[in-house]
DNA sequence: TTTTCATATGAAAAGCTGTTCATATATTTA
DNA sequence: TAAATATATGAACAGCTTTTCATATGAAAA
């Protein structure tokens, strides 16, 4: 039994980690740290389209980073702060400790 | 101050996650997990193509994700485990709890 | 010192992802 | 119930990423 090993297949990592490897998705994770917003609302602090923001955060609900709630016609949208926020914190220190040619500013 | 938030920008997030949202070098990652390895040990291991190898490789260790260690004409590589085992735990522990839909066996 | 083995790299082709546009659906208000 | 508002969705195009191929570099062995 390769048992520490994780059970969870890499096809799964994959799709978790290409849920955050964008800069669109990041900025609406970003807006919805404050609290909780509806569509509108993340169009106007976004400045993102409203197509574009609800294509991007059906993909971040279906892999349990944001959470919806219907309220009447508005749908608002809560960031998983269980999940994000600890693993941005860890990422942090990645970075601080080995990502020095990133910081560094190149690329 | 909105201060408990990070200091590294959306971009950093981008390319670190977007280092991990690949099947490859989710691969490569995981062959390593073992032990260290040079680069034809690995392509033995994976069966990928020696020049696939080496590209991804270097975009691991550029991102601080695997360590490359000289020896005569080899290069052994090493997996950073102090990021990838804890962030993989992590992962699986996110998964269990919100990504039923993927879990489900779609997609 | 030529050949062989190990690894790296640049550029082109193939494949995938993000954005936009047009439009659909659902809810509320007039 | 018609119009307005809020959100979702499919398809096409644009842009980016991955893979492959050809070849370069560097170390060791013959």
């Amino acid at each position: 039994m390769a048992s520490s090993r994780t059970t969870i297949g890499k096809k799964s990592y994959q799709l978790f980690f290409g849920t955050l490897a964008n800069e669109t998705r990041l900025t609406l994770i970003n807006a919805l740290r404050e609290k909780s917003l509806n569509v509108t609302q993340i169009c106007e602090t976004t400045g993102f389209e409203q197509s574009l923001v609800s294509h991007h955060l059906k993909m971040l609900e279906y892999h349990g980073m944001v959470f919806k709630k219907e309220q009447g016609k508005f749908r608002y949208y809560t960031v998983n702060e269980k999940t994000i926020k600890p693993l941005l914190e860890f990422i942090d220190a990645h970075m601080k400790e080995y990502c020095c040619k990133i910081l560094a500013g190149k690329r």
